[in-house]
DNA sequence: TTTTTAGTACTAATTAATTAGTATGTCAAG
DNA sequence: CTTGACATACTAATTAATTAGTACTAAAAA
């Protein structure tokens, strides 16, 4: 059965990268980092990682005084959530439009190609 | 000079893509084939083809009574910068990784990728 | 000619996403 | 003990996306 849409809207994802990235992270951990890119609040990042929890991205534990927010999932699976609704969404669900536009666009050359030849083989 | 984003909202995706696939169609085309999918109004449909009139997706004249809506730009530019705007959003904008979640998840398989492989080597 | 139909223009309501303010509590430093 | 720093909870403003209503016009049908 068809997992459920898993999508994560521009601002949750930048969020969730950086607590994949770090394993765990406080609201803290990402304004800091937030805030070197742009002008954003404290609370606005505590919203959002809240929103996350309440959606079930991420679980959230006590750490001192500070909630220490986790994953709840995988990115490989939350990841693989967004490019499947691309593709249905884009392409109608499937892939090969896709390959042929990154091919003529040049995104993907014969190195890349090279690569993925490789890792079809071994999960093979 | 990397072009700007061009990012179509799900719905207005849903809309161009029929007038792609029609090469032109007025607000009823549009209206028709949507109402078959789902409850819409005729002048919501109205409305968002102006949108997309104003952000320069589409192009119209009139057509007896109606306007007669055109894509703008080639279907190819704008999915383009779709998968663009993807790529950069979710994968910091490289492809390898992309390529990784479809061979893994077995959305790419043996028979795609010698398709895509013969399309490499074509237009090389 | 009158009425109905099909179309546009203009306006606005609703919802989701994003952003942030204010009140409050607690711990630690002075 | 009082003050300041830091955290949360709760509330709300703003913006973009989506949806649709109302008024009006012109053509077509009766």
């Amino acid at each position: 059965m068809r997992p459920k849409h898993n999508t994560l809207t521009p601002q949750e994802l930048e969020i969730m990268k950086l607590v994949w990235q770090r394993g765990a992270a406080t609201v803290r951990d990402v304004y800091e980092v937030l805030l070197q890119r742009r002008k954003i609040a404290y609370t606005t990042v505590m919203t959002m990682m809240k929103i996350l929890e309440t959606k079930g991205y991420l679980k959230k534990r006590r750490q001192d005084r500070a909630f220490l927010y986790r994953p709840a999932h995988p990115k490989s699976q939350i990841i693989g959530g967004m490019i499947r609704e691309f593709i249905d969404r884009v392409f109608n669900g499937s892939v090969e439009p896709l390959l042929v536009h990154l091919v003529k666009s040049r995104h993907l050359n014969e190195k890349d190609l090279q690569k993925i030849v490789r890792l079809v083989e071994e999960s093979e």
